[in-house]
DNA sequence: TAAAAATACTCCATAGGTATTTTAT
DNA sequence: ATAAAATACCTATGGAGTATTTTTA
């Protein structure tokens, strides 16, 4: 499971299109396509029912969605205490974890 | 970040060692060095003190260790209230998502 | 000096883009 | 008919192995 798969998913949930998830996320259509269909896999249900006109979180979805933002919160609560024991020596490279949505 | 970046750290973390992690995980001693590091990089801050003799982690690690291990955990809650959901349609691959360390 | 971590190099899998096709309103 | 999701295809990045080198108790 990957961290961008989770922020995919939550675009998508939360926008209600991936056209408009990949806007936000900054990357294009199909890629969010594929990540959210690759947790999908990973997690052995569907989690939003897609139509090309329609898309609806399912049941399944819901759980996820709810763990995912609990998740990223988290993480960003831990980050942020992290701060004091950052080591400033190599190049900051904040896109690299992608715990800001808006990172770019 | 990927998961198995985590479950790499944790057992780095548990183990004291990246050759007993290696062995714990199933795959090679230099993959788990680099997947630490690579989180390391993302955090930004070293995890794990290490010679050659000794593994430590560090105060920032106790950090991000308490919070995987209650990350791991509660992914495996969601993932189990998931069994409801589960469409058994497509082939079953417990290995794709490792949320259980002694997957194969 | 011996055991363990890091580096070097390689190969192949997959992440991700563009172009196109399919589908549902 | 059209807007949006899925598929096809291609390239480049990085995941992961083996072999080797470096390091410290």
């Amino acid at each position: 499971m990957k961290w961008q798969e989770l922020h995919s998913f939550v675009a998508v949930a939360e926008e209600e299109s991936f056209t408009g998830a990949a806007r936000r996320l900054g990357v294009s259509q199909p890629e969010v396509s594929r990540r959210v269909r690759q947790l999908e896999r990973q997690v052995g249900a569907k989690l939003v029912q897609r139509t090309t006109r329609q898309v609806t979180i399912t049941a399944a979805g819901r759980e996820v969605l709810r763990w995912a933002l609990g998740t990223i919160d988290s993480w960003e609560r831990v980050n942020r205490r992290l701060d004091g024991y950052r080591d400033d020596d190599g190049p900051r490279r904040s896109d690299a974890i992608d715990t800001d949505p808006d990172q770019k």
